[in-house]
DNA sequence: AGCACGCCGACT
DNA sequence: GTCGGCGTGCTC
């Protein structure tokens, strides 16, 4: 029989058959996407990289990104619907999908991690539960009795009309912590009244201006309203003021376009109140503007046509050449050889060809005195990314970026997760830095990587700069993957400084030791100030001491939580460890004998400025590191102190090593070379030397020539030698020969893997089950450990640290890493090891 | 990450 | 006897 019917059913349109479902990220660390089913009369506002809110679970309501969408209804489940879209384009683009797809397996994390790293918190809705009086409910008529603490909830609710609390709101006001039972049972005796509140967090920045009613803007209504105001002397004033402001005949759009209310109302001449009168009675009209955070420069780009030297041009254009067959060049230049300005030119050519440019900077390299210089050039194309930024700023950059209003961005490490789509050119300035690297949370990115995959992804071309680059980057110019520019000539003439090694013991066997001083530094120390020139000391550790001792029974005070002594403070009189933060009050005596000889051991930041103020009175010094610098405006403080010469002395950490120029520095000193070197990692070289280098770099600018004093106990070491002549290409050599023979990057690949257990055997029980799966699946000798590093417990955890070394090929790579997963699954699956955390770190610094 | 369900100690 | 502690598992 046959089932065709000659008749045709109106045959339903494709569009309105598909039913779509949204494979979407969760800002969580999940390992995988989530499949919602998209309304169907929604489908056509789907967008992928758009953001959808979401039911997860039984009360969460979440805000998440699509990553796809098709029509693979899933099989072992009934999918949710998507409860709101909000955006109708995207907020993440695609080549950033892709690029945080990469993160996520490279970094072995999950690309929530990764979503949630590069969001900007305003950007991620946030679901908060409130709470609010249930609109029947009435004190005198309620017929449940309430408890104290329901009734203290409900007192605040009173408050006003239409009052909501958040949950952690109500924890506050009950200060308690199993609050949610006061809410059930509120609720079950209605109470109030729950309910989800999903906020958009960014708000524009919003100005109040006013402006004419528009029938005023003619010359006879204008001239019967001076004649109406001619009693009123301060309505008045404000209107003449305004007519001053605005050339209302002159220009049409002038009145519409009005004028900032703030500028009528602050003025000492002018009454707000006859500004309010005014409006009130509908002269003036009052209207918000959004405006930008980013003050919309009204002067043209000013043409600021510096001009390269010979050096800086010759390196530019070996850079463009280069660009024409490699994608990645290395600008090694010497501190003050103006890669700066090389940079500026590459980008404006960047900019002409029509492509977005990223500029990235570490942190501490990343001053007000660079970003000036930037805007100066490139005027309102520029967007800057700073992590001091509050997040509406961040969110502007964002959509800044989206809209395509900044074609370039100079940013720290998580600009690298901006919309962007169209690159051509990438610089990393500074390049071996190893701020480049995120630590703590996941994902634990390298900025650097990163901006070189985004490169090839976008087909950009990538600058990494540095005046000390790291040894994997210049194995590969050596290789010849990469182009390699050098730079040696110093800007403005001024040689190289004068480098010279200072024995501290010696100096203190012969007790000619000034606390933490040699006579050398000091007095030359004294004869620059003399001369009225500045001087830097470079201090790698903040605080006075790192430890206190008791000298009669030897105590030494303990982090509770880490394994680690507490440094002493002097200033805030405490005692703080530097890996929890915690602190306590400075003891007057020792607690374990009562003894009140307590001495500090060791030296900081802090106590080279207390020794020197001591030791000269006459000088002005100044702190520069984390403590000092922590409050909103003191960095800034600080340098324009340091610039003006009210201070002669900075004292500081690596802060002082960065982005700094100062013309009248003639003299470094780095107090304790010893303590950079000893580290026990493969990097402690390759970090000294660059230290070393980067801090001479400040001696000597603009035509001086500068010293630098190096106070070691082993004036010996292979290190000081290429330091002093300043030959990278020697320490290179040096080094990469080492890495080889000990298989260290760039020759392996680092995973390190870390196991966290508040049990010291559990963590140690854990860590070696994990190596054992780990030998099972790699080679044997690919697996090192597992090993306690030398701080073993932070913030009450045990660590232990398997290291795994795996050839640098990338399918090798790939395979390992899930490898690597597997067997991190199988410890977590034990019973015992369900609370002990695993962490991997993907090449790690 | 939260949040709910589920099994062992100090209280009405 | 219960309340409530947190350990474990799940979320489309």
């Amino acid at each position: 029989m046959s089932l065709t019917f000659d008749f045709a059913l109106p045959e339903p349109t494709a569009a309105d058959r598909v039913t779509l479902f949204a494979d979407v990220i969760l800002p969580l660390p999940l390992p995988k996407l989530y499949t919602y089913r998209v309304p169907f009369e929604l489908n056509d506002q789907v967008v992928i990289g758009g953001r959808v809110i979401v039911q997860f679970g039984a009360k969460k309501t979440l805000s998440c990104i699509v990553a796809a969408v098709h029509e693979t209804p899933p099989k072992l489940y009934q999918a949710k619907y998507i409860l709101e879209f909000i955006d109708d384009a995207p907020v993440v683009t695609q080549p950033q999908l892709k690029l945080f797809r990469w993160m996520a397996d490279y970094y072995m994390c999950t690309l929530g991690e990764v979503i949630n790293a590069a969001l900007p918190a305003a950007l991620k809705l946030s679901s908060e539960s409130r709470i609010q009086l249930h609109p029947a409910f009435s004190a005198e008529e309620n017929p449940y009795p309430l408890s104290e603490q329901e009734q203290k909830l409900v007192e605040v609710l009173s408050l006003e009309e239409g009052k909501s609390l958040t949950f952690t709101d109500v924890g506050e006001i009950l200060a308690i912590n199993s609050f949610h039972k006061v809410i059930k049972s509120l609720m079950q005796k209605d109470v109030i009244f729950l309910f989800e509140h999903l906020s958009d967090k960014y708000s524009p920045k919003v100005v109040k201006k006013v402006r004419l009613a528009h029938h005023f803007v003619e010359e006879a209504a204008l001239e019967e309203l001076f004649a109406r105001l001619a009693t009123k002397p301060k309505q008045l004033d404000v209107l003449m003021r305004y007519l001053q402001r605005v050339p209302v005949y002159q220009d049409v759009h002038a009145n519409h376009r009005g004028l900032e209310k703030a500028s009528l109302t602050s003025s000492p001449h002018l009454s707000p109140s006859a500004v309010n009168t005014l409006i009130k009675n509908g002269v003036l009209e009052q209207f918000d503007v959004i405006v930008s955070r980013f003050p919309l420069d009204d002067e043209p780009e000013a043409k600021i046509n510096f001009t390269l030297s010979e050096a800086q041009t010759a390196a530019r254009d070996s850079v463009l050449n280069l660009f024409g067959e490699k994608d990645i060049v290395l600008l090694h230049g010497v501190t003050g050889a103006g890669k700066t300005e090389i940079y500026i030119d590459l980008i404006r050519k960047a900019l002409d060809g029509g492509g977005q440019v990223l500029y990235l900077l570490p942190e501490i390299a990343l001053t007000a005195q660079i970003v000036t210089r930037l805007m100066r050039v490139f005027g309102t194309r520029l967007g800057v990314y700073h992590s001091k930024f509050s997040d509406n700023e961040r969110v502007e950059v964002w959509n800044g970026v989206l809209s395509g209003r900044f074609q370039v961005v100079v940013g720290v490490r998580s600009a690298v997760f901006l919309p962007f789509d169209n690159l051509s050119l990438i610089i990393v300035d500074e390049e071996h830095e190893s701020s480049y690297k995120q630590y703590e949370p996941a994902p634990r990115y390298n900025a650097r990587e990163v901006a070189l995959m985004m490169a090839n992804f976008q087909g950009a071309k990538t600058l990494l700069g540095s005046a000390t680059p790291s040894v994997e980057t210049y194995y590969q110019t050596r290789a010849g993957r990469w182009g390699l520019v050098t730079l040696t000539k110093r800007f403005g003439e001024a040689g190289l400084p004068e480098i010279e090694l200072v024995d501290t013991r010696k100096q203190r066997e012969a007790k000619k030791m000034h606390n933490h001083f040699t006579p050398e530094l000091l007095s030359e120390i004294e004869r620059k100030l003399a001369l009225k020139e500045q001087v830097i000391l470079f201090q790698n550790r903040r605080g006075y001491s790192p430890f206190i001792s008791c000298l009669d029974c030897g105590w030494i005070p303990k982090c509770k939580n880490c394994a680690v002594s507490l440094s002493y403070h002097k200033h805030a009189h405490e005692l703080r460890c530097h890996y929890c933060g915690y602190h306590d009050r400075m003891p007057v005596e020792c607690p374990a004998c009562g003894s009140r000889n307590l001495k500090t051991v060791g030296f900081g930041t802090e106590k080279i400025e207390d020794d020197l103020k001591v030791m000269l009175p006459a000088a002005n010094v100044q702190r520069m590191d984390l403590d000092t610098t922590r409050a909103k405006n003191s960095y800034q403080q600080i340098i324009a102190d340091f610039e003006n010469q009210a201070t002669n002395v900075l004292v500081g950490t690596q802060m002082v090593t960065k982005g700094l120029d100062f013309a009248n520095v003639s003299l470094v000193g780095i107090i304790n070379a010893d303590s950079i070197i000893h580290y026990p990692d493969f990097r402690a070289h390759e970090r000294a030397f660059q230290m070393f280098v980067q801090v001479s770099g400040r001696a000597g600018r603009k035509g001086k020539k500068g010293k630098v004093i190096i106070q070691t106990a082993d004036p010996q070491q292979v290190i000081f030698d290429k330091v002093i002549r300043n030959d990278y290409l020697e320490f290179y050599e040096y080094e990469i020969t080492q890495r080889r023979e000990y298989g260290f990057p760039p020759f392996m690949r680092v995973i390190r893997l870390t196991v966290k257990h508040v049990d010291q055997p559990v963590a140690e029980q854990a860590a070696i089950l994990l190596t054992q799966e780990l030998v099972a699946r790699l080679r044997r000798e690919a697996v090192l450990g597992p090993e306690a590093p030398y701080i073993f417990r932070i913030r009450n955890f045990y660590l232990q640290e398997i290291t795994v070394k795996l050839d640098r090929e990338h399918t090798v790579l790939k395979h390992a890493k899930s490898q690597i997963q597997e067997a991190i699954n199988v410890v977590k699956d034990q019973k015992d090891f369900k609370q002990a955390r695993i962490v991997a770190d993907v090449d790690p610094m």
